[in-house]
DNA sequence: GATAGAGTACTTGTATACAAGTTAAACATG
DNA sequence: CATGTTTAACTTGTATACAAGTACTCTATC
């Protein structure tokens, strides 16, 4: 488990949640790997109440696989839940773009263009862990442009699963393109073309889809099944 | 807050959870009203930590509102999120019907049948509670056909916001016309008509939305704005 | 009577103690 | 050597004690 340093105004709840969450993400804890309340707990230096309540949220959120009295487990990818999370995105990202083309006011827009800019940028001096999470930052403007934060929020859980196979394919699928797609997405979204949206979602989608398979034949044992 | 009985088998923390949840959806814990971790513990017969655990699962799915070393609260009715609540079922169960229409098998469409009978059956003796349960029940099989099943735990904690208005409708919204739409669907589930299921669940929806402004004026205390 | 302040009774957040159950290793026994 | 048993070290579930902070009430003072 690798070390995430302790933001002064947060809860210890909220510390371990997003300790354990990154580590998840980041696959610093592996897949099947088991992670034991009081392990964290000293480890973050917080007691087994606040660990003990992000763990039962991640096993919510079925990302930890919790057996009462026999131990809890980072849960193997499941294609299967990998697939819901994909289907999700199909659907609610399509929906929600387009609302996004309807409402979204000048200082959405705004916000948008930084973070695109500012991805283009880094894309030059190929920080991808910037990327990553300029990617997300993205998405989630997008979903407050059409004013369904809490949607975003509850997508964020189940796109988890999402993430892990994402984090694997880092090195396969090229930053070039996703940059490329947000920015496609942010003019259409501009122009108001909907159908364009529409195309850009599924494509952007499809580029993750492609190297599932060859994933799981690279890490078979991170894979359920 | 109303009693609801402990089964057997399910542990402190879920029955804690299922008893604050199916108060507040039945609106005997108001919009509004404070509830206290020592309070519940008390009226349930358990202690502080699990019932805490449940408030925590119910405040991230925001209906209840925590106040750290002030109190937790109902939260009051707000619109905007039934709205997007509305704006999911809109896309996604859209999007599940149309899947299940691919993929559900016999035995999928079994339960489905077996479920509306029951529906139609309790209509004649007017069971209200009963038809509410299958109502439930019938969404989540559709779920269940369609293999996302994971979507619809994420569906049911924002669809409480949604089902509160619900309860505050079940005496002007005719249950007649609930279950002739969920026949209906069944039928087109059966007949693999897309583009009627599509049809369906807009209509199914647009019943609770035209009675949300008469309950807004009947019940203005529970509305937050 | 109005007002400032101390105190008390709450709240949630966190730490810790105990309960119940599982697992695996050590060990005695055949 | 094989096998059954015991024991010890873990796990999560629950209860309780304590910490920190809020809000209201009662009281003293002007």
């Amino acid at each position: 488990m690798r070390e995430i340093t302790k933001l002064p105004t947060e809860t210890a709840r909220d510390y371990a949640l997003r300790a354990i969450r990154e580590n998840i993400v980041s696959l610093d804890l592996e897949p099947g790997a088991s992670i034991s309340e009081n392990e964290v707990a000293g480890f973050l230096g917080v007691s087994r109440t606040p660990v003990r309540e992000a763990i039962q949220e991640l096993g919510k959120a079925a990302v930890i696989e919790i057996y009462p009295q026999r131990g809890s487990y980072v849960a193997l990818i499941d294609s299967s839940l990998v697939e819901e999370a994909r289907f999700l995105r199909k659907t609610l990202d399509i929906a929600v773009i387009e609302e996004a083309c309807d409402i979204a006011d000048p200082e959405d827009i705004e916000k948008m263009e930084e973070n695109v800019s500012l991805q283009e940028f880094y894309l030059q001096s190929g920080s991808a862990d910037k990327i990553y999470m300029l990617d997300d930052d993205f998405h989630r403007l997008i979903y407050a442009a059409a004013k369904k934060e809490t949607l975003h929020a509850m997508r964020s859980n189940i796109m988890l699963h999402f993430d892990r196979v994402r984090t694997l394919s880092m090195k396969t699928v090229k930053d070039t393109k996703i940059v490329g797609d947000h920015r496609q997405m942010l003019e259409a979204i501009k122009a108001k073309d909907k159908d364009t949206c529409r195309q850009l979602v599924e494509k952007h989608l499809s580029r993750y889809h492609v190297d599932e398979t060859e994933i799981r034949a690279a890490y078979p044992q991170y894979f359920k099944d």
